[in-house]
DNA sequence: CAAACCCATTGACAATCTTCGATGCGTGCC
DNA sequence: GGCACGCATCGAAGATTGTCAATGGGTTTG
């Protein structure tokens, strides 16, 4: 016999067995979480415009800059860039008066490795 | 002169305008909606189980295979696959008493693009 | 020192998301 | 017809998220 799986194109009637035999995920469920926490990360326009701005202007960007490029108050600007920097994306320095902003282009890439690897599961 | 943006290393002093002249965005904020809309959408692991167990059944897929593939209850599995299918990702046929999903292959490979598209801008 | 400035944090509110029990509808079986 | 089944939908509850005014802390300027 195959190893092919009792969910091909086989005539089911009612009582046949249907759920408990049912076709697994490729993943667990855990990496599920994290590659969807990643996804979450991206899955705000605010964030995605920050990030575009970080990268594209290497290493000295300060928050009223950033303010200037999205449409949201400066608290909501901050709350989004704790939010990179807790997922490690971004880090901040301050000099005198300002918080620059920098991405972290290890950490990014890390990110996009993790997106391209999930895509490349659903072939 | 080079084009260069008023944000290098140029050392601001406290009066300089700052926040008017700010480092814009590559992209609209639109375009940001629409692909901070795609993340979404993968930014949950059950939808992303979901898609998983689609794309590696060419088919027919029941939803009673779905639920036992994921760690939530058929009401919950129903709603995400109505978001994916709502999305244009899937779409399903009811024969006799099951419902069977497929996924739209066209349509997933557009999100994949998306996603690249917008992943390559963060060079 | 006082004032102005930049930015983080807090607190509150509204909106959205996630989940599941209950229910209803359509279908096949006896 | 009556029952069991598969699935969608509804409704409610709790959790999470997004937003901003207000506030405070640290720094520079005058």
């Amino acid at each position: 016999m195959s190893m092919t799986r009792a969910l091909e194109v086989v005539e089911r009637k009612t009582g046949d067995r249907c759920c408990d035999v049912g076709a697994q995920p490729s993943t667990t469920y855990a990496d599920a979480e994290r590659d969807a926490a990643v996804f979450d990360l991206l899955a705000h326009p605010v964030r995605l415009q920050l990030l575009d701005v970080l990268v594209r202007n290497e290493g000295r960007v300060c928050v009223c800059d950033l303010e200037s490029a999205v449409p949201v108050k400066q608290p909501t600007v901050s709350h989004h860039l704790r939010l990179l920097r807790e997922a490690g994306l971004v880090d901040s320095e301050k000099v005198g008066i300002w918080a620059y902003y920098r991405v972290d282009r290890g950490r990014l890439a890390e990110l996009k490795e993790r997106v391209e690897v999930r895509l490349s599961g659903l072939t």
